[in-house]
DNA sequence: GATTCACTTAGCACATCAGCTAAGTGTCTT
DNA sequence: AAGACACTTAGCTGATGTGCTAAGTGAATC
């Protein structure tokens, strides 16, 4: 395994289930229901055509990947969505998008200044991991 | 199935195979890889401490995805990424983001302004989806 | 032309996942 | 107390995914 600090294993762990949960169309329609407001499983599950210990399957992958909390109120569970994990992707995706910007950017100054003099680029180099 | 228009059953026929894609680390790490520009296989294949089949499967698994595409050059084959797929996980994020934090401004403005008056908040009714 | 390199293809074993039904449990209503 | 409601648990089946080894193929090098 590459060394990392604990705390990047930690985001990387969270990082492979939190897409895994979103990976699913049952499990993403649950987290953009829950953008609107806190439901019970019984409203969720209303707008599934899958049978209810199916359903309850996905809240459970929802659950322990941090994209949603649950609490049991009388005979009833009421499921919130919770924004920190949707957080970590969007700070995975602004990271990477920033490198491969920075890249095009370097790219794009080369070709402009070479459109200047006229001489063809030179090849990228592939760099190492 | 909830109706919807082509364009949208499309994308999310492509956030299920995005999010599955990003939800193995050694894709994840593939990806994270190329945002600092095209390698070829064997390049990317030496970080990973699998079978080199198994890493082109996983490597597939991305390009159908569509977040990297590849060509034949010789006897190497080379690996670039593609923006546009994380885009679609941006967007959709993005989407659910403004929902999520303008319904948390609803609720910041109701707490403020019970906070004049001295009087709790009245229950926050939930939404059907 | 032979050899090496860089994949590529085939197929196996095992684990996990997503669907199901049936039965059970605790809470609320009658 | 009985019945209904809203999950909860158990276990099954078929499909899929991830690892592997072995063998094959085409391009470059010697």
């Amino acid at each position: 395994m590459r060394p990392h600090a604990p705390k990047l294993s930690f985001m990387a762990n969270q990082l492979d289930s939190i897409f895994s949960a979103l990976s699913d169309p049952t499990r993403r329609a649950v987290v953009e229901a829950l953008t609107k407001g806190p439901a019970t499983v019984g409203d969720l599950h209303a707008a599934h055509d899958i049978a209810l210990p199916t359903f309850m399957r996905h809240l459970g992958v929802l659950e322990r990947s941090g994209l949603v909390q649950s609490e049991k109120k009388g005979r009833v569970r009421v499921v919130h969505i919770e924004a920190a994990p949707l957080a970590v992707i969007e700070d995975w995706l602004t990271r990477h998008k920033a490198m491969w910007e920075a890249r095009l950017d370097r790219l794009e100054q080369l070709a402009t200044q070479l459109e200047a003099s006229g001489d063809p680029p030179p090849p990228e180099k592939g760099t190492d991991t």
